[in-house]
DNA sequence: CCAAAAGTGTTTCACGTACACCCATGC
DNA sequence: GCATGGGTGTACGTGAAACACTTTTGG
């Protein structure tokens, strides 16, 4: 099947930065690309916009295809249009950054075909095309956006530790954070609902384990209620 | 000439909110369509991506071509891919946001063969494609960027008394602010320099100028300096 | 002299920040 | 009993917010 136009087009993409958190450790996935160009090489999942869908549709169904990931936080970063991204042809790309809580999808992270890992964010290999530019300002992002929404829980299981969230704040934001202040500040939002529950299987004192009231969160945003750090 | 693909692909376009700043008043730069579909009606400046030309590229060119604007702030706000956009074909358009010092621009608005306007912020007419929701999108964010960071000269002279900075602040940010407070704060942050000038021709006890020391705010942020409100 | 906007300080209060010790649990 | 992280309160200082009158100029 052939498509013809009257003037040449770019082709579009979309690829996703998709985070995930692992003991504390903000990580990212990549998948090795098997074909040329760059083949062998690290890179973002991501692929052709195909006609029929929109670009979110089109960034959750290659993360599907690509990592086996669906029912994620997902929200668009940036549209990448240098006119040599791509050596083959001029490849304009919508770049969107995903939030996963990875001990629920880890399992099925390297299902495809492709070889898929999740790295450290300090720890990145060099990566094909222009993807390291990409996840620097998807990293630059979700640390300017971690402050003022609680996107953060998108990366926790439902039930965590105060700790735990915490050490989220402190990878994404890449600085250390006082724990009594951090817990009065947080608390005092109101937007976590202390459970009958603690930690398990762990060598010392449990903690209590919150969960995040998204409920009374959208109450709160109608009234004009700020989320700060 | 006929350019042919093995799959089909969207045409790609860039829009432009063109933001202006007059009397005080926030305006949008609107032209009006000449050709179907929407003819009639008024729409963001904006038009396909040439093979050569990045995005941004595309968008001054537009600019210039459309409205005569050169030399604008030009910032990426959001690619929009809904899948019916344009009633002809899919068209997926990365929109911007720029931002011109009206006073300077004003002459040439309307040159080109179609019809160009400023339009205030609250008085939009009904514009053509899903332009109102592109517009809707680049206010937001107007409204945001304006806090953190000293766009807002973007929209004034190069000489301007304080009280014009502060209505600027008043009609981005839709509150009122206090005299006082307000002086306080901007010249606190040592980003202004104070000109051996006053207002002329103003009915009234005449202000005086000040220009922002981008300089000044470039030294500053490389020192990890945050500008606020 | 009147209208219109320019310009100027102080007080109050809330919130951010710094800081150190005891507690519970598993091994 | 010891190692490991869990959990808690206070004092201080900075910065935001509220607030009203005098000054200058042109008409």
């Amino acid at each position: 099947m052939k498509h013809t136009y009257r003037h040449p087009r770019p082709a579009l993409t979309v690829d996703c930065v998709v985070f995930g958190l692992d003991e504390g450790d903000l990580k990212v996935l990549l998948i090795q690309r098997d074909i040329e160009p760059f083949a062998g090489k690290w890179a973002l999942p991501g692929g052709f916009v195909h006609m029929g869908e929109t670009l979110e549709e089109a960034a959750r169904r290659e993360l599907l295809e690509e990592t086996g990931l669906g029912q994620v936080y997902l929200e668009q970063l940036y549209t990448f249009g240098g006119v040599d991204r791509d050596p083959r042809e001029r490849v304009v790309s919508v770049a969107y950054y995903a939030l996963v809580k990875l001990d629920e999808h880890e399992a099925r992270a390297a299902t495809d075909a492709r070889d898929a890992a999740w790295f450290p964010v300090d720890e990145i290999p060099s990566l094909a095309f222009d993807h390291e530019q990409i996840l620097a300002m998807a990293l630059t992002r979700l640390k300017g956006k971690v402050r003022y929404e609680p996107i953060g829980f998108e990366l926790l299981p439902p039930k965590f530790t105060l700790s735990q969230l915490q050490h989220l704040y402190e990878a994404s934001l890449e600085e250390t954070l006082d724990k009594r202040n951090f817990r009065k500040k947080i608390l005092g939002m109101g937007l976590l609902v202390e459970l009958d529950e603690i930690e398990k299987d762990v060598a010392h004192r449990a903690a209590r384990l919150y969960r995040f009231d998204e409920r009374k969160y959208q109450q709160l945003k109608k009234r004009g209620f700020d989320f700060w750090l």
